[in-house]
DNA sequence: ATGACCAATTGA
DNA sequence: CAATTGGTCATG
């Protein structure tokens, strides 16, 4: 007998809905799972996923679903699995993570995508870029065999990770999924990709798209006629036929962090869909993020390196230099970094890297400008009565000595990059100058010398590449979460954009464990001594972290229904809210956020409950 | 959320 | 005693 039931997620906007309601199948209408309905619910008309069927109601009366939207399921039961594990892994609802994983229908691009024919497409595969690597050559074999593997790759010195990428997918005899952090990143993927496996065998899906578009990508990705899937943060629950691969290149791009409730991030999202779907996946970037440091050191991926030494002539703060220049030891250019950018000038353009855009306020130790932190691994803030606080756990006595230098003295100091950009620019009349920033970012720059200054992730390409880097600001630390290994992250990034035997000049003492991770070209031995600190620290990734924000009350009645072991930091007054953060081993992990789910649909159940948000894991624990 | 429903509260 | 308001409950 044919299922005559339905369950089905409804999409309204209240946590204890998100469960499943049972519809009758009318006669005649194909409805299957992954199908998108509207169903009546509560006397009104609302959208919902068919998420099973069966044969029996579990409830007496049951009514039928009004209409199916669309002719194809939409939601694949992989995307399904995906959606619901997702939902788990960061607390929140069904339809807040299938909102994002499936683009809303659109009736013309359907009507287009499954009349046209498939088609099967390929070119010479490209070889040479994984021999660079130990363990790469291996690597390509492991793929092209379908075995499934889990891999994290640091890119070697002056390579292009499109090379990578491209061999990668040319032997990867399945579907391929490739997601890259921005729009230039998808289109160099994408051009170079079309001549080995066929224009027709790539599709596109990024966030930017108009909807047309964006659903015609998703369908030809759906149908299996585009085989090869490159995309953005949300493109990580692409449903791409008979998939085998995933690709994430550069893990630590902030773009892969959703911006909505559950905030999820692209690089979890992909580490869930390789466990689902047992597929492989390999992850790449300049450095080594902190997170894929513990995949190899728990033993879940393989850490794949560089197999030569980088040639570049890396150079730091040393004692010797603050002598007879005072610039040194203020927040202006030493002496030593003009010396990089003019030896640069006489052969090509020369890359500025500055932190961020602006004056960033920050609390310092007065000896030796670290930041200072409280002793629950928060960030300090100093309030207008110059009393210091921490915007963690709340307490006003922290700190302590500092724990690089001893001092017990704190500064508050503000750190301003363009400034010190321009002067630079200034210094060498007559060469052009060139800014590039995330929301204007130049893509190419000409080898004429140049001086380009840019901002994290926003360094353009040259062909080439650079005569010479100047990293400024390097010393200085926000409060972020990561704050250490975004620096390291920026220096490598840059450092990849350098001609071979090139200058770069950091500016951080050569001391500094980012500075010799970078002479070496070794950031997993920085990513792993980033780790020991987080497991001290009881930080993520070495514990599973939920900020929760709303009304006092809301977060009280979450918090006190977890059981399993925890500990709450807080709660502080965040502008008109409140918010505590709560820190769980990681092996109760999955307990934990099972808990934290359930108790904000209980809550969301009772009269006069105000909304709370909840972001487990975040990079960053913002203001 | 939103409407249904029951109960305690208020007004003529 | 009816109208009003406030809280609980279910929504298929």
């Amino acid at each position: 007998m044919n299922p005559s039931i339905a369950r089905v997620r409804i999409d309204v906007p209240v946590r204890h809905l998100d469960r499943d309601f049972d519809y009758l199948i009318p006669e005649g209408m194909d409805v299957r799972v992954g199908s998108r309905v509207r169903v009546r619910f509560s006397g009104r008309l609302v959208d919902a996923y068919v998420v099973d069927v069966a044969t029996e109601a579990e409830v007496e009366r049951v009514s039928p679903i009004q209409r199916c939207v669309g002719g194809i399921p939409t939601l694949t039961p992989a995307t399904l699995a995906l959606v619901q594990a997702v939902a788990e892994r960061y607390a929140g609802t069904f339809w807040d993570v299938a909102r994002t994983a499936v683009p809303p229908r659109h009736a013309t691009a359907e009507r287009a995508v499954v009349t046209a024919p498939a088609s099967t497409g390929t070119g010479t595969a490209p070889t040479g870029a994984w021999p660079r690597y130990s363990g790469g050559p291996e690597l390509l074999t492991t793929i092209a065999s379908r075995t499934v593997t889990r891999a994290v790759w640091s890119s070697a010195p002056g390579t292009d990770f499109v090379n990578e990428v491209v061999e990668l997918v040319a032997a990867n005899p399945g579907g391929t999924l490739v997601l890259v952090p921005d729009m230039r990143d998808v289109r160099r993927v994408t051009a170079s990709l079309a001549p080995v496996v066929g224009a027709e065998a790539l599709s596109t899906l990024v966030n930017e798209m108009g909807p047309q578009r964006r659903y015609r990508e998703f369908l030809r990705t759906l149908l299996g006629s585009a085989r090869v899937c490159v995309g953005n943060r949300s493109a990580a629950f692409a449903p791409v036929a008979d998939l085998s691969l995933i690709i994430l290149w550069d893990d630590a791009d902030d773009t892969y962090c959703e911006p909505r409730a559950p905030y999820w991030d692209t690089r979890e999202v992909c580490a869930l869909r390789s466990h689902l779907a047992d597929c492989s996946l390999v992850v790449g970037g300049p450095a080594r993020s902190v997170v894929t440091q513990a995949w190899v050191e728990r033993g879940w991926a393989t850490s794949i390196v560089a197999a030569e030494r980088s040639t570049l002539r890396v150079r730091g703060l040393r004692p010797e230099d603050a002598a007879g220049d005072e610039a040194a030891a203020s927040a202006r250019i030493p002496r030593r970094a003009w010396e990089a950018a003019k030896e640069g000038l006489a052969h090509g353009p020369v890359l500025v890297s500055v932190a961020r855009r602006g004056y960033i306020p920050a609390l310092v130790c007065q000896g030796c400008g670290t930041p200072v932190q409280c002793s629950c691994g928060g960030p300090l803030r100093m309030a207008s009565s110059g009393a210091v606080e921490c915007r963690w756990c709340g307490s006003t006595a922290p700190a302590g000595a500092c724990r690089v230098c001893g001092d017990t003295r704190i500064r508050a100091t503000s750190i301003g990059a363009e400034r010190t950009a321009e002067e630079l620019g200034r210094a060498f009349p007559g060469v052009p100058v060139t800014f590039s920033q995330a929301d204007h970012m130049v893509e190419r720059v000409t080898d004429r010398p140049a001086i380009v200054v840019a901002t994290a992730g926003a360094e353009p390409i040259v062909d080439g590449g650079f005569a010479a880097a100047v990293i400024l600001d390097a010393g200085s630390r926000s409060v972020r979460l990561t704050q250490a290994e975004d620096a390291v992250h920026r220096w490598f990034s840059v450092s990849l954009r350098v001609r071979a035997e090139a200058p770069v000049f950091v500016t951080a003492p050569e001391s500094d464990a980012g500075v010799q991770a970078l002479l070496r070209w070794d950031a997993p031995w920085f990513a792993s001594r980033e780790l020991a600190e987080r497991e001290s620290a009881r930080l993520p990734p070495a514990t599973r972290l939920a900020a929760i924000s709303g009304a006092r009350a809301d977060i009280d009645a979450v918090v006190s229904a977890i059981t399993c072991t925890h500990i709450v930091l807080g709660p502080v007054e965040v502008g008109d809210a409140w918010r505590v953060i709560v820190i769980a081993p990681r092996a109760e992990g999955t307990a934990f956020t099972h808990q934290l789910r359930h108790a904000a649909m209980t809550r969301s159940a009772h009269r006069g409950a105000g909304a709370i948000a909840i972001h487990v894991d975040p990079r960053d624990i913002d203001e």
